[in-house]
RNA sequence: GCCGAAGUGGCGGAACUGGUAGACGCACCGGACUCAAAAUCCGGCGCCUGAAAGGGCGUGGGGGUUCGAUUCCCCCCUUCGGCACCA
């Protein structure tokens, strides 16, 4: 051993190496000449979620960044040209409370967290093309979120409505379903208000049957996000029924999966919202007991609405039954919803929970039309089975036929009267994206008295959000205090107008960030059409479950609408998903109040990036949920420093033949199931595993010829999770970079033991162990089996019935 | 209720197409080195039984297919995640 060996000192060997790493660009990658964008290079784009520049580097960063750093590393080394750049995600609410509760500007906050997270990214050594950072805070940035807005807008997918919507107290603004979790804010926890307010909407309705159908262009993305995504968009098959009001003749249509259950609507309900309750009850004696129930209705939380008792009011209207012509009485109830269907229900109490527990409470007929086949159906009681085995009675013409061919039957008997058609119900609702906060993107429109609703025009982007004094909310957009900056001209009439004061909501911002990045200085496009259809769809995208209804929504929605405006080949922006799980910390979420956090870059500042990174992914599989343990990362650092020490003993044996015993063979192996676990089954710690084994086994065969090279191979895979200590160990070893050097390739040849053990077992059961070659033929394993004295014991002169031979594993005979 | 994922030692987990279950790490036990400690190295470590060799049991539970099942099939239980007054 070198007497002068030092001792590992991570941190000098990892500022050493990124100062390398920054002063040679080493991970800046280019976009390929015009002319080589549709030539068919070997070419990769990996995208983990960008983060939010709060401040602090978290352990959800360091693993998500320190996932895709392992496959760009790799990638990169195998050839292929890897696309990996990083921005952040700069607008938003934290932000900008921060600010409010400094009394200072969020802009200088929020560059200040920026700059801040770029330096502990750079000490963790992630191979980031700096060159394509991006901020959606920057006017460079935001103009074409703005352009992207109008040519959604011109396509009348961006659209202002009056509607009931939900409203955060506590952040002052409006939400997204999407961001509404149990009738709390997602953000922040406090329950959230229905209001009534006219706000921008994001058509995403129009794409719900797109966004379900083209999933399966999606690779390999997680059941748990798809599943989510389609429980989300909510789509059941159904039938569009027109009932009317006696009397008056008005349409009531209704939307039901039943329509086979039609002749047992007893009674007829609307939402309290449904503008035609009004005009049901105008001037009648049940006028001001319905308008009072509404009132009340309106008052109460979506949560007390859920879980109260069910309760309702009597019109004193009657509905029409189109199926049989029966009038049956109109309620106001809020079980109905106003946003699903058409806010007004027939109500079958014999086959539905809900309207079963509100005829209950009213006295009203329950009346049974499907029941099962040869079976008697107990009166009175909610019998919702709707299969083939299911008949229907009570149902003038159609008794007799089975549940689904009343369905269609049912149908179509009303459509030739225009009185229904088959329709497709969705939960889906379209995504809600103005907030009336200051630190967002202004949306770029101008309302002017004469002209109405104007678009800036594009010449005139971007709207620039104004730098004002008070930010802090008032239940309106802090930026109609903004007066000079509110005050313009209409672009088509040159009279006096007012800007929109409402921004976007940070998921539009982050709906198309991820091209941006291929074509991030274009001042004339968003992107370049033939650069982004080079790049993506992303071949790789990272990040974590919480976005499953979110972001990753949304973005693949952006991406289909941005494909039909011609700006992209594409229409999934992610081919591959990898969701990582949680870190937690004594098996809870780590949170401040808990005071379990875990800070990435303590650890970092103590046993180096190096350790930090390897731990991270050692924890466990990287998709589930994992549990930090300091004892863990102690491991980790012991094993660095075995690999360290070794490398510096194995420096000074000559590199020699490392022929094609166990080492050399177990070396093969190693190459093999590292690069297979990484590339084609996304296991991050199994190959830690590995290279784990086989220190091990060099340190128990030191002077084994191959001893050298399975050092070099364990500093060579283990590069993509530890760069700088592998870098080092390189160099110790040999010359040239390690980080620009091939990834090693198995010999297939050696990839097999040369001894292996069988296992010989009669009526399954061990009888016999014997050492073999490994090359050894099925008859002379099968004729070793049966020559072995402990094994012919058990035979006993009895006749083989069968025998299996597994080579190199075992050899079954059975008697 | 509907949809999805998962149940393996004291713990995290491995076993990829059915072939020696428990790799690797942590924790623990024993030993070497040391005045001692740390560090490092060597060995042990599923449960029961046995001095040992060995034997029996064992991957949530119960069945099935198979020479052989953590792996495939059927039923059930539990946990986690999503959706849910969605008609």
């Amino acid at each position: 051993m070198t007497e002068t060996m030092e001792r590992y000192e991570p941190q000098s060997i990892e500022l050493k190496w990124q100062k390398v790493w920054a002063d040679e660009q080493s991970f800046h990658v280019p976009n390929p000449a015009p002319a080589e964008l549709t030539g068919d290079r070997a070419k990769s784009y990996v995208v983990e979620m960008l983060p939010y520049p709060s401040g602090d580097l978290h352990m959800g960063h360091t693993l998500n960044y320190t996932i895709g750093d392992v496959i760009t590393h790799m990638r990169r080394r195998k050839g292929i040209q890897v696309l990996r750049p990083m921005g952040y995600d700069a607008f938003g609410l934290p932000a900008e409370n921060a600010a409010i509760k400094e009394g200072a500007h969020p802009r200088p906050t929020t560059e200040r967290n920026i700059a801040a997270i770029r330096t502990q990214m750079q000490r963790m050594g992630w191979a980031i093309d700096w060159g394509r950072e991006i901020s959606t805070h920057e006017p460079a940035y935001y103009r074409w979120t703005q352009w992207l807005f109008l040519r959604f807008y011109e396509k009348g997918l961006a659209y202002r409505k009056e509607a009931p919507v939900k409203w955060c107290p506590n952040d002052q603004t409006v939400l997204a379903n999407e961001q509404v979790v149990d009738g709390r804010c997602e953000r922040c926890g406090a329950e959230v208000e229905a209001k009534i307010l006219t706000q921008w909407y994001f058509r995403i309705t129009d794409y719900a049957d797109a966004l379900l159908d083209e999933m399966g262009d999606l690779e390999d993305w997680p059941d748990r996000v798809l599943t989510m995504q389609r429980n989300w968009i909510g789509r059941s098959r159904g039938a569009r029924v027109i009932f009317s009001v006696e009397g008056s003749g008005e349409e009531l249509p209704v939307f039901t999966t039943r329509p086979d259950t039609l002749f047992g609507a007893t009674f007829f309900v609307l939402a309290p919202e449904n503008p035609l309750v009004t005009q049901l009850v105008a001037g009648s004696e049940h006028e001001a007991e319905v308008l009072d129930y509404v009132r009340r209705t309106s008052a109460r939380s979506e949560v007390e609405r859920e879980t109260k008792e069910k309760d309702g009011v009597f019109t004193g209207r009657s509905a029409i039954n189109p199926v049989n012509g029966e009038a049956i009485p109109i309620w106001v109830a809020d079980y109905v919803l106003m946003g699903y269907g058409t806010g007004a229900i027939m109500a079958v109490p014999a086959h539905d929970e809900r309207d079963h527990a509100f005829a209950e409470s009213y006295g009203i007929e329950i009346r049974p039309v499907v029941v099962p086949e040869g079976e008697e159906i107990p009166e009175g009681t909610a019998y919702s089975a709707h299969g083939a085995n299911e008949v229907l009675v009570n149902s003038g013409g159609f008794d007799g036929l089975s549940s689904p061919e009343a369905k269609e039957r049912i149908v179509a008997w009303l459509g030739e009267r225009d009185l229904g058609e088959e329709t497709i119900g969705y939960r889906l609702r379209d995504w809600l994206f103005s907030r009336q906060r200051y630190w967002g993107c202004p949306i770029p429109i101008v309302h002017c008295s004469a002209c109405g609703e104007v678009a800036v025009p594009d010449d005139q982007l971007p709207v620039v959000l104004p730098d004002i004094t008070e930010v802090a909310p008032k239940g309106r957009s802090p930026l109609a205090a903004a007066e000079e900056w509110v005050s313009t001209t209409c672009p088509t009439c040159g009279q006096a107008a007012l800007r929109e004061t409402d921004t976007m909501d940070t998921f539009v911002d982050s709906s198309w960030y991820f091209i941006r990045y291929t074509d991030p200085a274009n001042t004339e496009l968003p992107f370049d059409r033939a650069i982004a259809d080079y790049w993506l769809p992303v071949n790789q995208y990272i990040g974590g479950i919480e976005h499953a209804v979110l972001h990753l929504l949304y973005a693949r929605f952006f991406t289909k609408v941005m494909n039909e405006l011609g700006l992209c080949s594409f229409r999934e922006p992610f081919a591959r998903l990898f969701n990582q799980g949680m870190v937690t910390a004594g098996g809870a979420k780590m949170s401040k109040s808990k005071g379990n956090v875990i800070n990435p870059l303590e650890y970092v500042e103590h046993y180096g990036a190096d350790t930090v990174r390897l731990y991270t992914l050692f924890m466990g599989p990287a998709d589930e949920d994992m549990d930090w343990h300091d004892n863990g990362l102690e491991g980790i650092w012991r094993f660095l420093n075995r690999v360290w020490r070794i490398a510096h003993e194995q420096a000074d044996v000559v590199a020699g033949d490392p022929g094609g015993g166990p080492l050399a063979r177990k070396t093969h192996r190693t190459i093999a199931k590292v690069t297979d676990d990484i590339d084609r089954r996304f296991s991050f710690h199994t190959p830690i595993a590995a290279m784990m084994e086989l220190v091990n086994e060099i340190q128990r065969h030191p002077d084994d010829p191959a001893a050298r090279f399975a050092i070099e191979t364990v500093v060579s895979l283990i590069q993509p999770y530890a760069p700088h200590v592998a870098e080092e160990l390189w160099g110790v070893l040999g010359e040239g970079r390690l980080w620009e050097s091939a990834w090693p390739v198995a010999d297939p040849a050696l990839l097999v033991e040369e001894e292996v053990e069988i296992v010989v077992q009669v009526n399954g059961k061990v009888r016999d162990r014997i050492r073999v070659a490994a090359s050894m033929g099925d008859d002379e394993l099968l004729a070793l089996a049966l020559a072995s004295e402990r094994v012919q014991a058990h035979i006993d002169g009895k006749e083989l019935r069968k025998t299996i031979v597994v080579p190199g594993k075992l050899v079954s005979l059975v008697i």
